[in-house]
RNA sequence: CGGGGCGUAGCGCAGCCUGGUAGCGCAUCUGCUUUGGGAGCAGAGGGUCGCUGGUUCAAAUCCAGUCGCCCCGACCA
């Protein structure tokens, strides 16, 4: 049996999170199996286990983009080089990070083609096409899809070369009407992440400076790491007319005079799974939140000299009796009880249930929730709402958890100097005042690396706040933070 | 693009300073015993030491170059 020190041993496989919290996150990915590293740069493989939790979200989310009335699509990979060029704010915006494609086979192309770095220019192409009338209007299309934006500094999930994502693109009649597009569609991705993440979000509004390429107005919701850094979670832009000038997608209205459309785009990426794991994990692993978690319980048989056939049936019994949940049956004989139980916690899965002879002779098994360790002994009919239960409240608890962390960790002041000394000590997010200059914004991201992640939709009245920069009355107030 | 680190068995590393039979742990395979918090014993297999060139009787080790990766900073989901 292993005592404490040799347990101790085996934390040791992940660096703790106060030592290195950058080699925890690679350490927690790559001992769980979510991804690894391939022999490109920035190119990882999402390994199943990865690829089920990023399923998961997917699927969570993509229910809700049907839900609000939008169409799955698929555009295609390539852009040429004069339609992505056509936009020059936006191609500018993206310029330094588009990967080429030159020649097909041996033959040089007539003309570059760019690997998609986000769809806009391709999908604005085609819909220039589709919208002919006010009665086309409005066009709700989402795809899910890779895209390729070649990064100087690459790390697991949070920036790849390659990454997977859902892109949102919308044509309205009125910008009124793209306005509140933009907005519903970044209150379904609050909704999202607080719900199916148990990610608390701040949402808001970003500053000129940190808008997307071409966009009129970009909101945004910001999420707080374990290591008090900020990340960016989720877009929604109000494009306005911009590209719908560029490529000509133009409508007859009701009133028989032409116009051009108003559009919005959204998207978030597999980089939700980083946010999941820094907002989460502990020094023993993951800790997944039971509604995007690819296995929600997991049985470890506890075997004794011939007891193992009896302890199989049992669960197996059991595990019919969970199918509606994702259950994983660890009837593997070459692994210890131990050995399973420190593997499973490591990956993150919500609640262990334990099954030995004793409890068998009981009728009842045991279980052991990640988040608390607590363990509850349960009687066998009471086995599936007992497991229900505890899921819905370990998701609550992990929200509960990050909701309380990031409420420890947001400041509120217009003191310079102060402001400096949190981020250096304390860390997190800031709420401060700011005048509405790019030069104070500026000013504050060079000297202290942080910037502001929003002006938020919730608290932004300046109730006497000054810039913390300048000292000016500010207008509103707003997040600062430094981030991934 | 700057700064640091690393390329030796599937994984993690030692060996390099001071050149001389390529090692350790984990994993894998075989057998037996085990199993309520990473089991034990016995045996076995597995390597162009990132690549190229140089020095040398002899290079994983010294020298020059080169490629790649990771981490930390300036730009971005």
């Amino acid at each position: 049996m292993a005592r404490k020190g040799e347990e101790k041993e085996f934390v040791k496989e992940l660096t703790p999170k106060n030592v290195d919290f950058s080699q925890w996150y690679v350490d927690v990915i790559r001992k769980t199996d979510m991804a690894d590293y391939t022999t490109l740069k920035g190119c990882m493989v999402i390994k199943p286990y990865g690829y089920a939790l990023w399923e998961n979200i997917r699927d969570q989310l993509d229910m809700r983009i049907k839900a609000t009335g939008h169409k799955n699509a698929y555009f295609p990979l390539f852009v040429p080089e004069s339609l992505l060029t056509l936009e020059a704010e936006h191609v500018e915006g993206f310029a330094p990070e588009v990967a080429w494609v030159t020649h097909g086979g041996n033959e040089p192309l007539e003309e570059r083609l760019a690997i998609r770095p986000t769809s806009e220019a391709i999908i604005c192409s085609i819909y220039a096409k589709w919208v002919q009338s006010y009665r086309d209007l409005p066009i709700l299309i989402n795809q899910w899809a890779n895209v390729v934006r070649w990064e100087k500094v690459t790390r697991l999930f949070l920036r790849t070369t390659e990454f997977l994502w859902q892109e949102g693109h919308t044509c309205h009649r009125t910008l009124e009407e793209a306005q509140a597009e933009t907005e519903k569609m970044l209150g379904v991705y609050k909704e999202f992440a607080e719900n199916a993440l148990a990610m608390p979000v701040i949402h808001g509004e970003k500053t000129d400076s940190e808008k997307f390429a071409g966009a009129q107005k970009t909101y945004t919701i910001e999420a707080l790491m374990a290591d008090g850094k900020a990340l960016q979670a989720g877009t929604s832009h109000n494009l306005g007319q911009h590209f719908a000038k560029v490529f000509g997608i133009k409508f007859l209205d009701e009133d028989q005079s032409e116009k051009y459309v108003w559009q919005t785009s959204w998207g978030v990426s597999t980089r939700l799974v980083g946010g999941v794991v820094m907002t989460h994990g502990d020094d023993s692993g993951l800790m997944l939140p039971p509604v995007i978690a690819p296995i929600q319980a997991v049985f470890v048989p506890i075997y004794f000299s011939s007891s193992l056939e009896a302890v199989n049936d049992k669960i197996r019994e059991l595990g019919e009796k969970l199918s509606r949940f994702r259950v994983e049956l660890d009837l593997r004989e070459t692994q210890t009880a131990g050995w399973k139980f420190n593997e499973w916690e490591m990956k993150g899965v919500p609640l262990r249930i334990e099954v030995g002879p004793k409890d068998i002779q009981k009728k009842q098994a045991v279980i052991v929730r990640r988040d608390t360790r607590e363990k509850i002994f349960v009687p066998e009919e009471q086995l599936a709402e007992k497991v229900e239960l505890l899921l819905k409240e370990i998701q609550h608890n992990l929200y509960n958890r990050a909701l309380a962390f990031r409420n420890e960790h947001t400041t509120r002041t217009d003191n310079y100097e102060e402001f400096k000394d949190v981020l250096e000590n304390k860390k997190g997010f800031i709420i401060s005042g700011w005048c509405g200059s790019p030069a104070c914004e500026q000013k504050v991201k060079e000297e202290t690396k942080a910037t502001i992640r929003c002006i938020p939709m919730e608290g932004r009245e300046p109730e006497g706040a000054v810039c913390v920069a300048c000292g000016k009355p500010a207008p509103s107030k707003v997040y600062f933070a430094r981030s991934y």
